[in-house]
DNA sequence: ATTCTAACA
DNA sequence: TGTTAGCA
């Protein structure tokens, strides 16, 4: 193929001409001139690589962390290659199903049109914020890109929390009702929550009951030999692997490449797949159930809604779902337990519950039996849930 | 008509 | 990165 010049380069890539020399300054590419005119010359590999540094920078990688990508790449390291490959399949991914959801919004003004008559101008905006919205949510997962770092450390943390925790510890044994995960209803629920604001004193907590609550959602799910699974944030692979264990064909995916290698060294049988929540990178009606732990609360309210749209759309009709996660009952519970907080001065919980953006247990519930679910939750500790939503069917 | 460099927003 | 200017 003949070497492209700059300006077909760019229309090709949809990027600008500007764009494509401000790369080459940073050393990301080094195109041919040609002798004559000195104008750039760009062969297929140059545009390859182009396509390669506007998939990354999409992602909102900075040049300087693609400059290192390219590094490795060049050094002929195919499992950052792969890594790579998934991260562009990746932001397709989140394209595609942005094109779907202006469809549906452009459908719903026009329904609405029809019915009601003019569309008052109110209704438009409506539906041009929550659009916007929406967008806006989904370009905020760049910014888990540098969760990375956190990767390794995150099992020895979990690990060590959860066996510093003696099985007789005093805080287990004032919740002797929960041992026994015993589904319960959320009116129930909601009252037992109220004496929960004797706040427990530190934050290690949030971690107690951690397999156990694993262990929960797995005999919920209780995988057909077979079936197929999909964890989402997998992190290293935990829940998974219970599920695995169980004989369900898993697939899990996470947003950070770190934890992604420690998990498929972890659980080699697994597929691993790097991807944002908010756009699975699979196909319509892929699996049988779904299941996430302790991600949740990493996505704002917004993109929690987004998650769960995307959750049902890679079901089949019929799969469950099954989410363990910390909650709150409702935003009163959250209020309170502020509060409590503060009065304690417990400035580490106080700052993990503002940074975090826990579940509220009725929204959660409202939004799937809205949605034509079924559910029942368990409580095993003062925030960790986990419930199950089955499609009514 | 296009591209290039350089400089400024 | 976008924009603009002055060249080849």
């Amino acid at each position: 193929m003949r070497p492209l010049n700059i300006k077909e380069a760019a229309s090709r890539l949809g990027i600008s001409p500007r764009a494509i020399r401000f790369y080459e300054e940073k050393g990301l590419i080094l195109p041919a001139k040609q002798a004559s005119n000195g104008y750039r010359s760009y062969t297929e590999n140059d545009i390859w690589r182009l396509q390669t540094i506007s998939a990354l920078r999409e992602i909102g990688m900075s040049l300087q962390d693609i400059t290192h990508a390219l590094g490795e790449i060049d050094q002929g390291n195919q499992q950052r290659l792969e890594e790579y490959l998934e991260l562009q399949q990746a932001v397709m991914y989140a394209q595609w199903i942005e094109l779907k959801r202006m469809l549906d919004t452009t459908q719903r003004m026009i329904d609405l049109n029809r019915q009601d008559g003019p569309l008052d101008v109110s209704h438009l905006h409506e539906l041009a914020d929550s659009s916007r919205r929406l967008r806006e949510a989904r370009q905020n997962w760049h910014d888990r890109w540098n969760y990375d770092t956190q990767a390794a450390i995150h099992d020895e943390r979990v690990q060590a929390k959860s066996n510093s925790i003696p099985a007789s510890s005093p805080s287990s044994a004032s919740f002797p009702e929960e041992a026994d995960s015993m589904p319960y209803n959320e009116s129930r629920d909601v009252g037992e929550h109220q004496d929960t604001q004797k706040a427990p004193p530190s934050s290690f907590y949030l971690y107690h009951n951690y397999d156990e609550a694993l262990e929960q959602t797995a005999n919920w799910i209780s995988p057909v030999p077979g079936e197929h699974g999909l964890d989402i944030g997998t992190g290293t692979g935990n829940l998974a692997g219970k599920l695995m264990e169980r004989h369900a064909l898993m697939t899990g995916i996470d947003q950070s490449r770190e934890m992604l290698r420690t998990c498929r060294t972890k659980y080699p049988g697994m597929h691993v797949k790097l991807g944002n929540f908010l756009a699975l990178p699979f196909a319509d009606q892929t699996f049988d159930f779904l299941v996430s732990s302790f991600a949740f609360h990493h996505l704002s309210p917004d993109q929690q809604q987004l998650a769960l749209q995307e959750m049902q759309r890679v079901l089949t009709p019929r799969g469950r779902i099954c989410l363990t996660d910390l909650m709150f009952a409702d935003a009163l519970h959250r209020e309170a337990y502020i509060r409590q907080a503060e009065a304690d001065g417990n400035g580490e919980q106080l700052l993990a519950i503002r940074e975090r953006h826990f579940p509220l247990l009725d929204e959660l519930t409202r939004w799937l039996e809205t949605n034509g679910y079924v559910t029942k939750t368990v409580r095993h500790n003062e925030l960790l849930h986990t419930m199950l939503a089955v499609p009514l069917r």
